[in-house]
RNA sequence: GCCCCCGUGGCGGAAUGGUAGACGCGGCAGACUCAAAAUCUGUUGCCAGAGAUGGUGUGCUGGUUCGAGUCCGGCCGGGGGCACCA
């Protein structure tokens, strides 16, 4: 430490003024006010234990811009939960004989120590967990509200059991085959399962993106082709033997249907497995067909097999007319009816299987200006537009035309029906777990059926004796606990004992938020009040499922009179990860950042002189050990050194790579600012007037602060963080450069200084402030303004070209004409040296940006 | 295989079609110091040149334009998503 300095000691200011904010309760929100709203919100966390770096990078941007727009004058929510249910819960009682509520509390109550030495801006009145009873009371509530309008529903499915886990599995938590969490193969069983009715709301929530402008364009069309929505016609064709049952086809293109060449049926249609029971050869074919798996994207390099039935249909348009009929691994069963009519020319798939099995190539579809006699199809399908021939009746249509004319005739008499298709499947929502919200609704033993629990009964609680020393659901195998009434007739009856997906939770706490107190779900004044929420923040890896999942669960919500918006998210921004350098041992085993030094330009183990491989910069795991704690971080450096890390250099959208550098870098700028605001001389007090004219140096400081009051007010807006931080430091060397500059515009500058670094480096910014003299904090300080007349200059300089190439530059007072600017680029000696005596061809004067000479040549 | 995104100094990255490389990290040189750390000042795309300066430069390649990192076509490379979706 530098004698008689006086270095910033972040720990100790970091702590006193969260103890100020908190007293103050500075980020309290009101439920009203004269001040416009804003609500802004990441997702919250699961409440694993310790806060890691991903967290960090989210919830510092969250809260820059919480504390931003508070500065502006909006009246902001930025509240914190838990999203608190779920398996790990489990595991760990199952594991370390510790009970799921004790462990996820303790959790939530060291995240909670951490977040908050972070130093947030957040209202944490209204926190809550999805595991507390408050809370799922009221989602139970509203299960039941879901329920009586019919947006529940019960179905046997086919479903994908976890044997490990012991759950069901929706589709999308299959991977490869395997659980995505506990990797084990799954299996495939039947059983009675809950589903939330969202295939109804496909077209709504598909239409809804195009409303979501401040949206990701990445993340609406990942939600699209999750919807998966697709118009086409369900028809027909019959068999030659007349007794089998006609083959129902599903096309988004019947207008190619005079270029069929061949059908082709899913492994697993019923009429294949009907066939393959008479047939080894296509039982064996079938068997082949489901090795390595059917939905995955590696096979679709992989070969495209059929086998011929033997079987041969009949053209709807032409009963002379023939097509085989095949079974292939490229056709799905879940998709459509499992059978399709294969038309070569116009479908890739079709004519990959027709090259091979050297079935007609027909070309139906001719592109404009083209002849059709000499139009043929090698390899490649056709799949643009054009016109149809070799048609019989569409030829000269258009593709749609054509498309409409079949569906018109096919429909006329009977054999075809215009359908919407949807990929989107039925939201299952019930596991079979104990750490999840209980399902509120009793099996009546004699004749009611399924009977809601009554709203007076609720909250529906999960009993605190369970054990977990045999697999299974804990709630099905307790003793007492699903044995109920009848809600109805009083007679004896069965709990349900599958608890709701943890997606439920999430679905709707952004609601909850806006009055976590509320006695029903949902206090409708607070909710219309706060609702949408603003600026929703978090990984990309919840584009789909839990964004998609809440838009349902908002319109379900909408219906039973909860809400009246219907998307909850205007703007979502979804950030990068946070990614270090690998490094292994010469065992290849990996090595934790901190076991490392960098000697001499080579890597080692600390200490000795092992080398230790560098690899690349990859996403913090600890399978390979590349994660640093922020907890480490914040002791050594304090809170702002890394939120400054994480807001600096790289656009929030992308990978942000973690290096000591960096942070080194960022603790020196956190003493800079403070030095700067210390050691300044010659202040003018608080609160003094601006001299009556300011020039020279003094000018161009204030220029510089008004400038960069501008440019941070414009990239903080647009969540350009690393812009922001870039144009603080061009203020801070401005400062530093124009030392003999004092009293009070050395003060505005400082002041300038001080607030723009507010939002990001928070208990800094309160230190530096009170430095300079004020009562006040800076929690409770309006943003600066920009004066216009500030930012922009006298004079601009501007380059000049010649044919486009840089020749010179010329200094030009601001608003300059055009001839002024021609007259003063065109005396540049370059330029005259390019002219050679002759006159310019063409002179191009841009205001303001540039001047080209365009010389003749 | 299809869809989306991205290729700019040693590194992270700036740049409404208008002076490419702001700002930071790292490097180099200097000041302060017995010395080091910290701090401050200068410098830093590449090539040539002592220098002024000139040439060259945003993955490759065509095009549009007075002018292209930016727009359009083709290719190469990297990343992400997916469902062979008829």
């Amino acid at each position: 430490m530098g004698v008689g300095v006086a270095r910033y000691n972040a720990l100790e200011s970091e702590k006193r003024w969260q103890a100020q904010w908190t007293q103050r309760e500075s980020f309290r929100a009101a439920n009203e006010s004269a001040n416009p709203k804003y609500y802004v919100l990441e997702m919250f966390p699961y409440p694993s234990g310790r806060i890691h770096m991903g967290h960090v990078r989210n919830y510092t941007m969250g809260d820059v811009i919480a504390r931003f727009k508070r500065a502006q004058g909006f009246n902001v929510l930025h509240p914190m939960g838990w999203d608190a249910f779920g398996l790990p819960a489990e595991n760990a009682a199952r594991e370390k004989g510790v009970h799921p509520r004790e462990w996820t509390y303790a959790n939530i109550a060291s995240m909670r120590e951490q977040l908050k030495q972070m130093g947030l801006a957040i209202d944490w009145s209204r926190e809550f967990a999805t595991c507390d009873p408050t809370y799922y009371a009221r989602q139970q509530k509203l299960f039941l509200d879901f329920f009586r309008l019919g947006l529940v529903t019960r179905a046997y499915a086919d479903v994908n059991w976890d044997p490990v886990d012991q759950t069901v599995l929706a589709n999308e938590q299959v991977i490869e085959g395997r659980g995505w969490r506990s990797g084990a193969l799954v299996e495939r069983r039947k059983l009675s399962q809950w589903f939330f009715k969202i295939t109804g709301f496909a077209d709504d929530l598909l239409s809804g993106l195009d409303t979501l402008e401040r949206w990701p364009e990445k993340v609406r069309i990942m939600q699209k082709n999750w919807i998966g929505r697709s118009e086409g016609l369900r028809f027909s064709f019959a068999l030659k033997d007349a007794a089998a049952d006609p083959i129902e086809v599903f096309s988004t293109r019947p207008d190619t249907i005079f270029g069929a060449s061949f059908i082709a049926l899913s492994p697993e249609h019923s009429l294949t497995e009907q066939l393959a029971a008479d047939d080894p050869k296509l039982a064996a074919f079938i068997a082949e067909c489901r090795k390595g798996g059917t939905a995955e994207e590696t096979i679709e390099t992989a070969e495209k097999f059929g086998y011929d039935t033997g079987l041969r249909a009949l053209h709807p348009f032409d009963d002379k007319w023939q097509l085989p009929v095949y079974v292939s691994n490229f056709v799905l069963m879940a998709y459509g009816t499992g059978a399709i009519f294969g038309c070569p020319a116009h479908d890739q798939r079709d004519v990959d299987f027709a090259r091979k099995y050297d079935l007609p190539v027909l070309p139906v579809v001719i592109p404009e200006s083209t002849d059709p006699k000499t139009f043929t199809i090698g390899d490649e399908a056709y799949t643009g537009p054009g016109r149809l021939a070799n048609s019989r009746f569409l030829d000269g249509l258009d593709v749609d035309a054509a498309k409409a004319e079949i569906a018109k005739r096919l429909e006329a008499n009977g054999t075809g029906t215009r359908t919407v298709h949807y990929r989107l499947r039925d939201w299952l929502v019930s596991r079979q777990r104990y750490w999840g919200c209980p399902i509120p609704i009793i099996h009546c033993q004699v004749m009611c059926g399924m009977v809601p629990v009554r709203d007076k009964d609720l909250p529906l609680k999960l009993p605190d004796d369970v054990s977990f020393d045999i697999p299974g659901n804990p709630l099905d195998h307790h003793p007492t606990w699903k044995h109920a009434k009848c809600p109805i007739c009083g007679g004896p009856g069965l709990r349900e004992t599958d608890t709701f997906d943890t997606f439920v939770d999430s679905s709707w706490y952004f609601v909850r938020f806006t009055d976590a107190q509320a006695e029903e779900p949902v206090n409708r004044a607070a909710a219309d009040y706060w609702m949408p929420v603003d600026q929703y923040i978090g990984g990309v890896e919840h584009a789909v499922l839990h964004l998609l999942y809440s838009r349902f669960f908002t319109r379900a919500m909408k219906k039973a009179g909860h809400v009246k918006v219907e998307e909850p998210f205007a703007g979502l921004f979804t950030q990068g990860m946070v990614c270090h350098e690998t490094y292994q041992d010469q065992a290849g085993a990996w090595v934790l950042p901190e076991d490392i030094e960098k000697r001499d330009g080579k890597t080692v183990l600390k200490g000795t002189n092992v080398p230790v491989t560098v690899g690349a910069s990859e996403k913090m795991s600890k399978s390979k050990k590349n994660v640093i704690a922020p907890e480490t971080i914040i002791d050594a450096f304090g809170a702002d050194t890394i939120r400054w890390f994480m807001l600096s250099d790289t656009p929030p959208e992308r990978d942000i790579e973690w290096t000591q550098e960096g942070a080194e870098g960022c603790w020196r700028f956190v003493q800079r600012i403070h030095r700067l605001v210390t050691e300044a001389e010659g202040l003018a007090p608080a609160g003094a007037n601006l001299p009556a004219t300011v020039e020279g140096p003094a000018l161009e400081l204030r220029r510089a602060s008004h400038r960069a009051i501008a440019a941070v007010t414009e990239d903080l807006s647009q969540l350009r963080f690393n812009r922001a931080v870039a144009q603080i430091y061009t203020l801070a060397n401005a400062i530093g450069q124009a030392a003999a500059v004092d009293g009070a515009v050395k003060r505005e500058a400082l002041e300038t200084l001080v607030l723009l670094v507010g939002p990001m480096m928070p208990h800094l910014a309160e230190t530096c402030w009170e430095a300079l003299g004020h009562s006040t904090m800076i929690a409770a300080t309006r943003w600066p303004t920009a004066d216009a007349n500030l930012v922009k200059s006298d004079t601009i300089r501007i380059g000049v070209q010649v044919n486009g190439k840089l020749r010179g530059e010329i200094e030009i007072p601001a608003g300059a004409d055009e001839a002024t600017a021609r007259g003063a680029a065109l005396a540049l000696e370059p330029v005259q040296r390019a002219l050679g005596g002759q006159a310019p061809r063409r002179v191009i004067v841009v205001p303001g940006r540039i001047v080209n000479v365009v010389v003749a040549g």
